[in-house]
DNA sequence: ATGGCGGCTCGCAGCCGA
């Protein structure tokens, strides 16, 4: 079975795109995040065309998620239970008897501002409802955007990124509870090679020089990590012509 | 040290992302 997360940085411009990671990778999940449209305007038919169904809880103008795969999803909710947020940040649903997982994390903007804190309170609302969850289903993957870089291989500067937004102690420290809680990173399962990131600065010429970091990641519950084959991050969608400043990451378990 | 790119909007400038 292959999962994959992508944040598409709007879907409207990147759903050529899409398509052509359907029909390439065939999975049985993909997770989008950033889709930057209202629901009324999510371009069903055309994915339904493609051989794939999909959930998802969308916005105007900012976040938004989804989840398409060929079979249906079952039991799907919207948002973390409890967290009284309007912002559409995740989607959960049973595919295949998996429990698919998509968030988009609060970037944070600054450790100084609002969206910072806005950022590590949600994230402890996201471990606490985590927690039930991996209870509740044992087979389960949590794939998306987390603004989060584990550690100093995941940035190719981290000197110049200690203390900052994405690389801050706080941020680590709740990716770490998610790790305590059971999960496993998979894309830290496998050999990898050095200086593999998932998202690219669009200024300076950021991925034709690998100034990148990797923030979106995959993680699995024992029982899926227990039969994870591979994980990695396709870099082809970030070499396109308009590409989102994210590549997807796609894990076979 | 700064800004840079790209997507969005009751657009032509400003917000947001990371």
């Amino acid at each position: 079975m292959k999962l994959a997360t992508w944040n598409v940085n709007s879907l409207k411009v990147r759903l050529p795109h899409v398509l052509e990671f359907l029909d390439r990778h065939k999975p049985d999940a993909l997770c989008l995040q950033e889709l930057k449209l209202e629901d009324a305007n999510f371009p069903l038919a055309v994915i339904n065309a493609a051989g794939y169904q999909a959930v998802y809880s969308g916005q105007k103008t900012y976040n938004g998620v989804a989840i398409l795969s060929p079979t249906a999803a079952a039991d799907v909710s919207a948002g973390i239970p409890g967290l009284d947020d309007p912002q559409k940040r995740v989607l959960a649903a049973t595919v295949n008897g998996v429990r698919v997982v998509c968030v988009y994390i609060p970037n944070g903007e600054a450790v100084e501002s609002d969206k910072y804190k806005y950022k590590l309170g949600w994230l402890q609302a996201l471990i606490l409802w985590l927690k039930q969850e991996l209870a509740a289903y044992p087979k389960l993957a949590l794939l998306g955007d987390y603004n989060v870089a584990p550690e100093d291989r995941d940035v190719y500067d981290p000197k110049a990124w200690a203390g900052k937004v994405l690389f801050s102690d706080p941020e680590k420290a709740a990716f770490k509870d998610m790790i305590t809680l059971g999960l496993t990173d998979s894309f830290r399962m496998f050999d990898q090679v050095e200086k593999s990131y998932s998202w690219w600065d669009y200024r300076m010429n950021g991925f034709k020089r690998n100034l990148g970091l990797r923030i979106d990641h995959i993680l699995l519950s024992a029982e899926l990590a227990q039969t994870c084959k591979s994980c990695s991050i396709d870099l082809d969608f970030r070499a396109k012509e308009r590409p989102s400043d994210h590549a997807p990451v796609i894990v076979e378990i």
